[in-house]
DNA sequence: TATAGTAGAGTGATCGTTCTATCTATTTAT
DNA sequence: ATAAATAGATAGAACGATCACTCTACTATA
């Protein structure tokens, strides 16, 4: 892929993520890339077409993250027994290695939410749906309520580091996933 | 207070919910509320003036709202003895009485968290402290660290009932933090 | 000779905000 | 009770700024 449109995406995400999709111009998004508004719609057609690109990669970027930490805390060991605690060290690990201004894609949704088939809603749904199945699938002894209490968690933690420090909500969260889901051997064979 | 300036908040509160602060215009506010753009800015300076006032309003209500639950359960001898569930109780209900689009206040700080000096910022700001002071005065036994994931708890059953149904996530919330809060003679006198 | 990128002007639309001029309702003075 | 005065609300035009987006003409590289 040409540089020119892989610093246009970054870019693109660092100003959305700080100021919100509606709130960034195109000017201020090629400016501060220095690359000229003729060469962003070269390789884009559209802003929504630029933000929807923006939020396919980063969602990329999050489940290999996730399924990269899931495999490797297993593989050395580390909860190996709970693939429920593994996924929420790998998003507290996401978290303090990311700034914290909230799930881009609940944002996004927020700020399109009033168009339902606008793509970049379905594509904030999409990750969400995507998400609660890679939770469930993680682990298929869980409950479906168990399942939507980690994402419960999760999501409670990105929100909460927007006001806490992201490494004391990231200790929590980790915390709260070892009380709630216990290794199979610890809690769930109890009667 | 003026009944078109009541009207306005009003209306504001839902449309600035809806669609966000940067998206919606002051002129669909006003045309939507059925009221002259002049008289807008008779009863406020500015845009932002509106949102901060509607955003105080909010607070206000949301706290009172907790407070009233709070009270409420307790006095019918309901988890009479932890209020850390009450709260999350009293929370469940907010949920499944309101449209779900996450938390103004955390939207509000996302929208204009570029300058963290900004009165909304501000605001947003002093509502989540003042909702942990809150959170950690209704039961000063518990820790610092419980008060945090309460408030994760919160966060999270806000944010997850974007994309899957209040009442299911508020069941959830009530049940997880009966499991992590449990009432003082069963757990916490536990040695 | 293509291809990709550039600057810059220009489109119509919408933004927050201000101004004016008119209208109506209530209050005050005679 | 009638007239005058005050206050609040109205529609509509207008402000400069910015928005997403388009077009053109020029340049550099391969």
């Amino acid at each position: 892929m040409s540089t020119k449109k892989e610093d246009l995406l970054h870019m693109a995400e660092i100003l959305f993520y700080d100021h919100g999709f509606h709130s960034i111009g195109l000017k201020k998004i090629v400016s501060d890339s220095g690359i000229a508004l003729m060469t962003l719609y070269n390789h884009f057609g559209s802003k929504d077409e630029l933000a929807t690109e923006v939020l396919k990669r980063r969602e990329e970027r999050y489940m290999d993250h996730l399924t990269f930490f899931d495999t490797y805390l297993r593989d050395n060991g580390e909860h190996p027994d709970s693939a429920f605690v593994r996924i929420a060290v790998a998003h507290a690990r996401w978290l303090t290695d990311h700034s914290s201004k909230g799930c881009l894609f609940l944002r996004a949704k927020e700020e399109y939410g009033s168009k339902p088939d606008h793509p970049i809603v379905e594509l904030a749904n999409g990750h969400k749906r995507r998400l609660k199945e890679f939770v469930q699938a993680s682990d298929p002894l869980r409950s479906p309520e168990e399942t939507l209490r980690l994402c419960l968690l999760l999501e409670g933690s990105t929100a909460l580091a927007e006001s806490e420090s992201a490494d004391t909500v990231a200790r929590e969260l980790v915390t709260m996933a070892e009380l709630l889901f216990p290794p199979a051997g610890a809690s769930r064979s109890k009667p």
